[in-house]
DNA sequence: TTAGGGTTAG
């Protein structure tokens, strides 16, 4: 008793030392807690026993009586004979029932104890109070309080308690409690671990800036607490979480740690590194995917070909042909083992940009090996040459590569491949080449999906048979293939394409009774084919709709409407849709501006009309070749052709603007019409000299030209050049030649240009 | 890896 007054003597005396306040611990190398871990190797054999015999006297009727003589219980915990290790003491409390029955014991040795040197022992009997505390109802409650006692009492904490204790308290989400914690945690016993649950428990409560100033600490190069890989998952995965409390981690932070985490050698696993470097290639920021790689590969962390997948994904999307080349070179160059992903990636780039005669060179090396890499074609590479080659129009190709997948073990075609092949044949008019494969999927039981079905549908409504078209639908419906969305977007554009506005309005009210919503393309498919056919009112219902359940209307969609109020003659109305374009901050665009050009000058307000076109400018928009076009056009229309030509000499010089195909056609059309063939022949040879192709409609308007003026010779000079550059007449072409050829007894020519023409087809 | 996107001058 005498020396246990002594004892708190000492701690008294040290309550005002600024040092004893933090709770130092005497414990150096404590093991991780809280989980129950093995104690250290016993000094004696006899400890167990011992720990054995305490917990027999700790049940004894003078435990906790004030007896004046020693007790067996003090003999045995105190005596100089007896096995002396800080560890005894923790070792008994963790074997008692409650955190109360333990606190009872931390009491009696403070009280019992003959001498000062406990203290260790008491921090570390505080640590097993703490652990049983932490298992017990209300534990955060209970540790706080405990934490106090141990304040009261100047036992510092060990490291293990302090983490426990932040722990508990951060799953009670006691976030004040857990910052003054870790303030109060002595610096000197901070360790990896501490440091780790502490970032660990401040991520989760949504502390992150105060999460990162711990982890500054542990990142700097002469740190006491280095990260170790707990660290980097705890970190590398928050930066990954989509769901946060307090702020997300921004870009460039998320990069510099990588950085860092790589100078102490800490590097986040091939998932969470391509996980990152995907999230960063989705939001468009390929260039800080490109450093975040570049930078675990110069720190010498682990790069698998899966990282490099993901940031060749991005670069692919954002065409940076450059930096996708320099990857796989570095990838090369580091042994990094390419797989069927990354083939995948490249051919698909290259199916997509319609190289893909290059794709299957590429696929072909693969398979073979031939450049030092075997790899083993998957369903996907075949389906991605597949749609490659149907994209543009070799189906017949796709077909024997399916016969290839065909030989090939697991890489039967599925229903992708037959949708590409599908979509192949309806793209290039064969529907019943197309319907054939859709009958042999069902045999192959490849079940059809909605991708099928739309393919189809548009197939078929694109090649005049609407009606087929609704039929089919009906009957994939009724066996249980449901449209969607795309499939009453097809439907719709071809009812307007056919002016049956009313059908599809009625597919529009269709589906959004079908509880599939339409989505925006829907609404602006809509929108457009009721203004193209001038239905302004019931557009702007439509418009009023699409507002209503939170869709907006982007540029093309108000360009739309202002096209559309102005063929009604309302421009009014047209005006009032840009002005509340404006006012919704979607900006007008060239598109928009030529709209309003091309009406007013039409109208033959010209005056307003140029007025537009410096508002345009004034904008910030440059005029097109298509505002030139619509100028030049109205000055023809009303046979002002030297205003044309004056514009359109122009454009050319001072505006540096190109005259286009479209521009000639309209001044060669105009001459022609207005007796001048040979100011549009002069147009024609300047066409020549500026290497602008001639098109149908220029060869229809100079023939007419000619024809007026019965300039035989000039025609067939022309004629032969159509069929040299492979240019198809038309029925206009034909009817103009027919009548005026076979007039003047020319049919012999007629016919040889017609066999020309068939052989220039045939060859093309 | 597969399906639907609307606008301006001829």
């Amino acid at each position: 008793m005498a020396i246990s007054i002594s004892a708190s003597k000492l701690f008294k005396l040290r309550l005002h030392s600024p040092i004893i306040l933090r709770h130092l611990s005497t414990e150096s190398n404590p093991p991780p807690s809280p989980s129950p871990s093995p104690p250290p190797p016993p000094p004696h054999q006899d400890q167990d026993s011992l720990v054995t015999r305490a917990l027999q006297l700790l049940q004894a009727p003078d435990y906790d009586s004030n007896s004046n003589t020693t007790t067996p219980l003090q003999e045995l915990l105190f005596s100089s004979s007896s096995p002396s290790s800080p560890f005894i003491f923790r070792n008994i409390t963790r074997r008692l029932s409650s955190s109360s029955e333990a606190l009872k014991f931390f009491h009696y040795l403070q009280s019992n104890s003959p001498s000062q040197d406990i203290l260790p022992s008491l921090s570390s009997t505080f640590q097993a109070i703490f652990e049983l505390a932490s298992r017990e109802p209300d534990s955060h409650n209970k540790l706080l309080e405990l934490y106090g006692t141990a304040k009261e009492h100047n036992v510092p904490l060990t490291i293990n308690a302090a983490t426990l204790l932040i722990r508990c308290l951060g799953r009670a989400g006691m976030v004040d409690q857990v910052l003054v914690v870790v303030k109060e945690v002595d610096p000197s016993l901070k360790n990896t671990h501490f440091c780790n649950v502490v970032i660990d428990v401040l991520f989760r409560l949504g502390r992150v800036d105060d999460a990162l100033k711990v982890l500054d600490e542990m990142l700097q190069p002469d740190s006491e607490c280095p990260p170790n890989d707990s660290t980097g998952d705890i970190i590398f995965g928050a930066m990954l979480r989509r769901e946060w409390r307090g702020r997300s981690i921004n870009d460039e932070e998320i990069v510099g740690l990588v950085s860092k985490f790589g100078e102490h050698d800490v590097f986040p696993d091939t998932f969470k590194l391509t996980q990152l470097i995907t999230k960063f290639c989705r939001n468009r920021k390929t260039g800080r995917a490109w450093d975040l790689l570049h930078d675990v590969m110069k720190s010498g962390g682990v790069v698998e070909a899966a990282s490099c997948n993901a940031l060749l994904t991005g670069l692919g999307k954002g065409g940076d042909i450059e930096r996708m080349n320099k990857l796989t070179t570095e990838m090369k160059e580091m042994n990094i083992q390419p797989n069927v992903v990354t083939f995948g990636i490249l051919i698909n780039l290259m199916c997509k940009s319609r190289r893909v005669d290059e794709a299957l060179e590429v696929f072909e090396k693969m398979k073979e090996g031939s450049d030092g890499v075997l790899v083993e074609p998957d369903a996907i590479m075949y389906n991605t040459l597949i749609d490659g080659l149907c994209k543009v129009g070799r189906q017949e190709e796709g077909l024997s590569l399916v016969e290839q997948m065909r030989s090939q073990n697991g890489c039967a075609p599925n229903i992708v491949t037959y949708n590409c092949l599908i979509d192949g044949f309806c793209k290039s008019g064969e529907i019943e080449r197309a319907q054939e494969l859709f009958d042999q999927i069902n045999r192959e039981s490849v079940f059809p999906n909605v991708i099928t079905l739309n393919t189809l549908i548009d197939g078929m409504c694109r090649h005049g048979r609407i009606n087929s078209a609704v039929e089919f639908l009906n009957d994939m419906q009724s066996k249980g293939v449901k449209g969607n969305a795309v499939t009453y977007a097809i439907l719709i554009k071809a009812f307007c394409n056919v002016n049956n506005i009313d059908k599809a309005m009625e597919f529009f009210d269709q589906l959004s009774n079908s509880g599939c919503s339409p989505d925006a393309i829907v609404y602006y498919t809509l929108i457009s084919g009721l203004s193209q056919a001038g239905r302004m009112d019931d557009a702007s219902s439509v418009v009023s709709k699409l507002k209503e359940v939170g869709f907006c209307l982007d540029t093309v969609c108000y360009n739309v409407l202002i096209g559309g109020f102005c063929k009604k003659n309302k421009l009014d109305k047209a005006y009032e849709t840009l002005k509340e374009m404006e006012e919704a901050g979607v900006k007008p665009d060239s598109v928009t501006y030529n709209t309003l050009i091309s009406y007013l000058s039409k109208t033959g307000n010209f005056t307003t009309a140029h007025r537009v076109m410096r508002k345009m400018i004034k904008e910030g928009l440059t005029p097109t070749v298509v505002t030139y076009g619509a100028l030049i056009h109205a000055y023809c229309l009303i046979g002002k052709i030297d205003e044309g030509m004056k514009i359109f000499r122009d454009m050319g010089s001072a505006s540096k603007v190109p005259p286009n195909t479209v521009i000639y056609n309209i001044l060669i059309d105009s001459l022609c019409k207005n007796d001048d063939v040979e100011h549009a022949l002069s147009l024609m040879d300047d066409m020549k000299v500026k290497g602008v192709k001639p098109n149908i409609t220029t060869y229809n308007a100079i023939f007419k030209g000619l024809r007026d003026k019965n300039l035989l010779e000039k025609a067939f000079e022309l004629m032969d050049r159509m069929i040299e550059q492979a240019c198809n007449p038309d029925y206009i072409t034909m009817e103009v030649l027919t009548e005026w050829l076979s007039a003047v007894g020319e049919t012999g020519k007629l016919k040889k240009f017609v066999q020309g023409y068939e052989v220039s087809a045939s060859s093309a």
